[in-house]
DNA sequence: CGCGCTGTATTATGGCACTGAAGCACTATT
DNA sequence: AATAGTGCTTCAGTGCCATAATACAGCGCG
């Protein structure tokens, strides 16, 4: 669903957001080069700047001019709490009413770990 | 999430899904006609008539020209049925997954009516 | 200094999806 | 026949996305 015809940049944004967050890039550790993430992921390195933006506007990456990009003290916890409060007043509600509306059965979903 | 930046004419085609299952279109009965619902909704016919073009290719509805588009028997099952695969399948391990990272108990989520 | 690595800005271009306006084709009703 | 209601086709416009080529600016190191 979140990876199907979405634009590119924000399937990267989505997906440096959760490396962050599962401490994939660690925080103080320096994220992958515009040029290097672009390469890795057959991406142009205007595209993958574009996604890394959003995350410096919010100050969740620190910019080192000339060096590199860092991931700031407390990017992972803030990131995990925006997303975890957007998650729960925004989405949950409408996957809810469509579980209702499906007659999908809460217990049949967690079966599986 | 579902009703934001989405295009018009998917927004439409949820919605008369919706209607479909719920029975407020009733298997049988004539849909609201591609201008009406135009007007009623604030769209351009044209964009209407996108989100009916789906129903017909499915054969889920069944068009009589010059007339209108009727709900054809069964729809509401083969359509929920379908929705259900789908979810099961497609959006819920990736629910499943993002709730994981961000620390979201299914259990708590699932207990209220 | 010179080289190589960083991010950034500019401009241009192609592609694609969405939306819209006008008109055509068909059917039922009068 | 006339009218008014249907869906449908065609043409055109708009905006976003992605890419490309190029150049600029800051930093570290030999």
């Amino acid at each position: 669903m979140s990876n199907q015809s979405k634009p590119v940049y924000l399937k990267l944004r989505d997906q440096i957001a959760a490396a962050i967050i599962d401490g994939r890039y660690p925080e103080g550790e320096m994220l992958p080069s515009v040029r290097a993430l672009a390469a890795e992921q057959g991406a142009n390195p205007l595209t993958v700047a574009k996604a890394y933006q959003q995350f410096q506007n919010d100050g969740l990456v620190e910019v080192q001019r000339g060096v590199g990009m860092y991931v700031a003290d407390g990017a992972a916890r803030v990131l995990r709490n925006r997303e975890r409060d957007a998650f729960l007043s925004e989405e949950w509600p409408e996957i809810r009413e469509r579980m209702d509306r499906l007659g999908i059965a809460p217990a049949e979903l967690l079966t599986d770990a």
